[in-house]
DNA sequence: TTAACATATGAACATATATTCAAGTGAATG
DNA sequence: CATTCACTTGAATATATGTTCATATGTTAA
């Protein structure tokens, strides 16, 4: 066996169905897609930022009153009030020295309540 | 100011609306199921998972089939079944040596395209 | 019953990530 | 214009988690 099928060899056990492996191979999206797919639901998968989002999907706040509300620091909240706005989850407008965020997607509420409608059907 | 306080002032910033966090807090959900959700999206937040639910949704596969359609050790792929498992996004059926996972709920697909569509509109 | 195969699992390791702490912006206010 | 307030941010730390490696389990076939 050459140095070459060694390296490509990654997998330890053999391809019991190589008709089923190789039609689900030629659909399965991009990597780069799931990729941004498993960054997106990271993001709901913290119970600080699932909190954020459900208190924003009620109303507007500033981050004092989510610091409050979630009894956090204000300095955790602004961080992960941070990954939401990366993840295009939330958006900000600043009047004066206060910050509100707000929903920036309608998306949020439909993922959430899918999760939700999941948990409880079990 | 006593001891009690000290311990209870957890936040470090004042309450700037106090009514929109009264009203909020009414109306968020327990904590629990909260973190319920949270833990449900978690699972879905990770690559590997992502491809393995991908190729589930397209068929019912063995470990040895998705280790190599993927690319990894069946080790990594079985640990990654079993953490589906326990969320109950899969199921199992053995057949003599071989098990095949599969599917376990509907919402999968639904939460699976419902990211998927956020993804693309931006 | 021994060997081979498919899968599962525990421990170890490396990496990712959430919170804290300290310090830094930027805007209003006296 | 110095101070206060709301917020942000970088570094450090602690914890969580994904992969690997070695080994164990369960099933079939020789």
């Amino acid at each position: 066996m050459s140095e070459k099928d060694v390296i490509m060899e990654r997998c330890d056990c053999n391809v019991i169905h190589e008709e089923t492996v190789k039609r689900v191979a030629s659909v399965m999206p991009e990597e780069t897609e799931l990729y941004d797919l498993a960054e997106l639901f990271k993001v709901f998968g913290d119970l600080t930022r699932m909190k954020i989002l459900c208190a924003l999907i009620e109303s507007e706040m500033c981050v004092c009153d989510l610091a409050n509300l979630l009894n956090m620091t204000q300095s955790s909240v602004s961080h992960q009030l941070r990954v939401l706005k990366q993840a295009r989850l939330v958006r900000y407008k600043r009047v004066g020295k206060i910050v509100y965020y707000s929903i920036d997607d309608e998306h949020v509420k439909y993922i959430f309540d899918l999760g939700l409608t999941h948990l409880r059907e079990k």
